[in-house]
This record gives structure tokens, C-alpha cells and sequence, in this order.
DNA sequence: CGTGCCAGGTGCCCT
DNA sequence: AGGGCACTTGGCACG
């Protein structure tokens, strides 16, 4: 249990010293802004960055309850009955969040010395550069003609050309395929045929697809090919490709 | 400073009590699951949900920069060198995260009771229901027929007949439209048409629409009706929507 | 800056 | 449980 002064003061401080800040206490949350919210009083987490971020937790779920991304100017007061902290954002729309502390347990502040960047494996980009070293893999005689495609409705993830010589257009999903990666697909296809004209073939690959999806990809004489990937570091490895590919994602 | 036997106490308490647990310090993060990630020494904060919700932050950006769900087990060990805490889950995919500390700067651990839940005002959902209570406003005898009507391609926010009796899906967005809108409205009204067959006009409705997305749907023969609304409380409302709607959200 | 899209997306609701 | 989708989506990359 904390006093609302000095939860103000180490709330203060932070803001100051760009420190991060942690609250945990009782609270009613408001927010209004892309569109508005009301939460009454329970016990919550809020977490200031010196960035401006302002996240508000409940005590389950992965998610903030209420939140504000960077560039919130952040304001304190308190009084006898509370500590009300409130985070004002302007760009890119004005939004406001209210916490109104009853009670506080904890307030505290901390450096964050932090220049260190994620590494991650086994994104899509990862994949659809992988598969690109080797097409064969989904079809003899496939060439790539081109990565990351941009086409004004979107990118194709890669381009290539089959042995026939047609255009085919691959999307890459590293997760289960649903409609929207069919229609994305599709999409792509059209938008080729009308441009370049002649056949255009597409191809979806991920490591599964939806009942549903599979059907209207049939319907749309698209083509499915199961992408079988293996998570790895320092790079990801598609089953049955053995191609060795150490230049990209130098460790 | 604190001490990582002393840390180890409190995550441990934690743990036990269903507490949620705050931990603040240097740390180096492991993950692997879904996909894998490495990330080098530096200053976060470690929150741990009583449900087993496992977040990493930095000292910016609103996003954890490694996570884990509801379900998660936790271990910890604690030796002279550091603090090693471990989240696993088997569900629905095995996923490790291990974050090691090499310095704790706090270690708390505190009671949660919080059974309110968030009021929302201004989502889609809320907007697609005033608009079906007066679908005049986007067009003259325009008459509601289904809510949410579940197609096994998805549901379309709204169906109606219009003066004609031609049936119009109609696809509400809350803020601006893009691509992925348009495909998804031209996805249902090509669907109604092979289903029932006639005449199936779609209408895009949105706050705004991006240029290509605008000249996708035309080509398409799909129609856009700008959507003028303001949020508010207890509700949302409709520009030029002048009926009272209480019911709903009795506040 | 807008536009498009991936995300270890998460969460919700529906069948 | 599977599927489709909204989300105050966030974040990034590219034109």
C-alpha cells in the first residue's frame, strides 16, 4: 500500500528521467478516441514507457485492457482520495486515457538500457526466401523471376515462370491457409493476367489449408502445394530441401 | 537491486498464490514454438498473469517482444550468477520461453481482483447494428433482411433488399478500407449470386477507402457509400441517423 | 506520408 | 475444436 503522493512522485519521476514506470494498484479506466471505453474499478497493471506507450493489464489475458501507443503525453495528479493519471495522444488522432487509482500498492520506476534487436526465425519472408532458392521443390522446371513483386494491389510474394514458360504466382503463408490468403491469391492472379495477359498460373503454399479455402481455391483453378517447413536456427528448413543456404541470415 | 534468491521468492510466491508477478532487470530471452527468437542483454520488464500469461517488454513500443498465452507453466531457478525463468506450454503447439536474469531490480508480486469487464463503444459491431436500424441513410428502400448472415464463406455484415428486391450485401467498416475489404465484399456477393442467383449488389460502407481499393471495387461493379459517424456514450451514432436507438447498451 | 501486409498476431463469436 | 474475422489491431517495408 502506497501513498497517492508519492505513487504521484515515482509516476513523476519516471516521466522525468524517462524511466519506465509501473503502477499496480485499483482503478477505473476511460478512454475515448478511434472509439471509446469505460472500465470500472478493479485491480490493474499500468506500465508507462518512456516512449509514452501506456498499457493497462487486468490480471488475465495476453492483451491490454486499454492502451495508447507511443508519443502519449503523459499527466499526473493527486488528491486525497486518488492518483489519476491520464495519457493524451494527438497524432494520429486525438485519444485520451483516464486512470483513476483508488488504491495503490505499488509505484515504482526503472532505466531501461535497451539497444538490442529480436532475432527472429521462421517468418514468412524467411520461408518465402528459402523457397525461392530452390522452386523445384514445388515443381520441376519452376524458375524465380522475382521476389516480393510489388504490383499496385499488393505484392506477390514471388514471381516465377514454369516450364511451359507462364507466369505463375506464388503466396507463401507460414501458418494455415484460410479464405483471405485464397482471395489475396486470386487477386494477384487477375491483376497479372490483365497486365502481362496470356496464362497465369497461382500457387498457394503453407503448411495446411482450410476446408473451405481449399474448395474456392479449386473453384478459382488455383493450385495448393503443403508447405513442410522445420523452425531452425540460425535459419529456418524446408523438408526436402536440402539446398544449404548460409548467406542470408549470417549468424 | 534485489537479490535473485530473494526474486525467486517472490516469482515463486507468485506462482502459488495466483498472484500476478512483475520482475524488472537485465535479461537475455530465448523462445522457440510457433517460430524462434533470440534476444541479447538488456533492460525488461517480465510480467506473469495469474493465469499464466508470460509477457517480455522493452523499454519501448507497445508490443511484448516475447509472449505467451493463458496456460503457460512456469519454473524458476535461481543461482549465484542469475535468474532463470521458464514459461512452457504444450497447447495448442509446445512453445519455450526461458528468460535469464543477470541483474533483478525489483521482484513483486500482487493480488488482482478484477471481475469487470471492458464497455466498448464505436466497434463494428455496434455500427452495423444502427445502421441496419435505417438503412435509408445509405439508400432510399433499402430494407433489412439478416444480421451477421452466416454464409459458409463467411458472414456479411448485413444483407438487404433494395426498392427493386435485389438482394445487397453490405460490408461495414469502422475506419478506412483497403484491398482486403473489397475482395472480402466481392467474396460474398459472388457467392449469393451462384447461391441464389438474380441480381446481388454490394455496398462497401466506410469512414474512408484508399484509392486503389475504390478503383478495385468499381471494376468490379461493387458500389461505396461513405460512412459518417461519431462514437459516443453510451453509443455510437450515425451522422444524418437520427433514431433513437436505447435499447441496445442500456447503459 | 499513404498503402499494403505479416504477425509466434490475440480475442470473439459462430457452427 | 475448427473456422472466419474484427481489432482503439501493432509493426514494418516500400513507393
Amino acid at each position: 500500500m502506497t501513498g497517492f503522493a508519492e505513487a504521484k512522485r515515482a509516476v513523476d519521476e519516471a516521466l522525468d528521467k524517462a524511466k519506465l514506470c509501473v503502477v499496480v494498484g485499483e482503478c477505473r479506466v476511460r478512454y475515448e478516441g478511434r472509439a471509446a471505453s469505460k472500465l470500472s474499478e478493479g485491480d490493474r497493471l499500468l506500465i508507462i514507457k518512456p516512449d509514452g506507450t501506456f498499457l493497462v493489464h487486468q490480471g488475465s489475458k495476453m492483451a491490454a485492457i486499454n492502451y495508447q501507443g507511443p508519443g502519449a503525453a503523459i499527466t499526473t495528479a493527486a488528491s486525497e482520495g486518488g492518483l489519476t493519471v491520464t495519457a493524451q495522444r494527438l497524432k494520429p488522432l486525438k485519444e485520451t486515457i483516464e486512470v483513476e487509482f483508488s488504491r495503490v500498492d505499488f509505484a515504482g520506476s526503472f532505466e531501461m538500457r535497451d539497444d538490442k534487436k529480436l532475432k527472429l526465425f521462421g517468418s514468412e519472408r524467411e520461408l518465402s526466401g528459402l523457397l525461392m532458392q530452390d522452386l523445384n521443390v514445388l515443381e520441376k522446371g519452376l524458375r524465380p523471376l522475382k521476389k516480393e513483386s510489388a504490383m499496385p494491389k499488393g505484392a506477390v510474394d514471388i514471381l516465377a515462370e514454369d516450364a511451359l514458360g507462364h507466369l505463375v504466382a506464388i503466396e507463401v503463408k507460414r501458418r494455415d491457409a484460410g479464405l483471405a490468403a485464397v482471395t489475396q491469391l486470386n487477386r494477384y492472379v487477375h491483376e497479372l493476367r490483365k497486365r502481362k495477359g496470356g496464362v497465369v498460373r497461382g500457387i498457394l503454399c503453407s503448411p495446411s489449408i482450410t476446408a473451405n479455402a481449399h474448395k474456392m481455391l479449386e473453384q478459382e483453378g488455383l493450385e495448393y502445394v503443403k508447405l513442410d517447413y522445420e523452425i531452425g536456427n540460425p535459419c529456418a528448413k524446408i523438408r526436402g530441401l536440402e539446398k544449404k543456404q548460409r548467406d542470408l541470415h549470417e549468424y
